[in-house]
DNA sequence: GCACCATCACTACAATTGTAGCTTTATCAC
DNA sequence: GTGATAAAGCTACAATTGTAGTGATGGTGC
């Protein structure tokens, strides 16, 4: 699957609160930064085009949006699409930057680290 | 930086030989896919104009490329806006598909174990 | 010297995406 | 009931990208 940045946002703020309206999504990205309420709409409407969310129920006249994908496989399928596009024979340099120059917190690398040793007993 | 799949597959084969033609790489992708010799010269135009590869010199009528920008930055660049975009919290999905599900060999393992283990001394 | 053909340069077009305006409509408050 | 208004629905548009056709052109071989 294939989720464009701006679709991808308003999907990651339906799944972390399970149920999602467009107006509260964008209240909350108004937060951030200046963007008009109907695009936003726009992003709902296409997810729901493409089948990644649907309309659960409504409150008034307002829709309530669920998603029916889950957010991991999303994340899973985009991310295995980057490899190889990205990083399709020496990953080294993923790994540089991921492990050196990214700021993981102590629990991430421990976590890490237990990954990997399970990998190697293998 | 952004780049389209295509113009960074191009690129890639650029940064792979240090300089390529346009009809070298033509024939390298027309090896795995069916592609028009002008999508790819237009994938060559339009790298040039965003200023990532410029034209080297010439051989007969064959215009000789070559890279710009470092291919590791690129890649850098183009996971640091990923990451930020498809794993802004959580990044226990990335680290369990890439270690887990994805096929590392057994020197990637070990390099990235060091790597953990550079990281915790700090 | 000339023809041929590889390569270039240019143009075009459809699909996707971010962006947002405008119109309609349906609640909700009164 | 009616009006205000929030949300929906629809339309539009520019930029980007993948795709490729076409016509120009200039080396190269003979």
């Amino acid at each position: 699957m294939k989720l464009p940045p701006l679709e991808l946002e308003v999907l990651q703020h339906i799944c972390a609160a399970a149920t999602a309206t467009a107006p509260d999504v964008h209240a909350l990205i108004a937060q951030k930064r200046d963007t008009a309420y109907s695009t936003i709409k726009t992003a709902f409407d296409r997810l729901e085009k493409k089948g990644v969310i649907y309309r659960k129920s409504r409150v008034g006249r307002t829709t309530i949006y669920s998603a029916k994908v889950d957010e991991k496989s999303v994340q899973i399928s985009l991310l295995d699409d980057f490899l190889t596009r990205v990083f399709p024979k020496d990953k080294t340099p993923l790994f540089n930057t991921l492990i050196r120059d990214s700021s993981l917190s102590e629990d991430e690398v421990l976590y890490l680290k237990k990954l990997i040793e399970e990998k190697q007993g293998e």
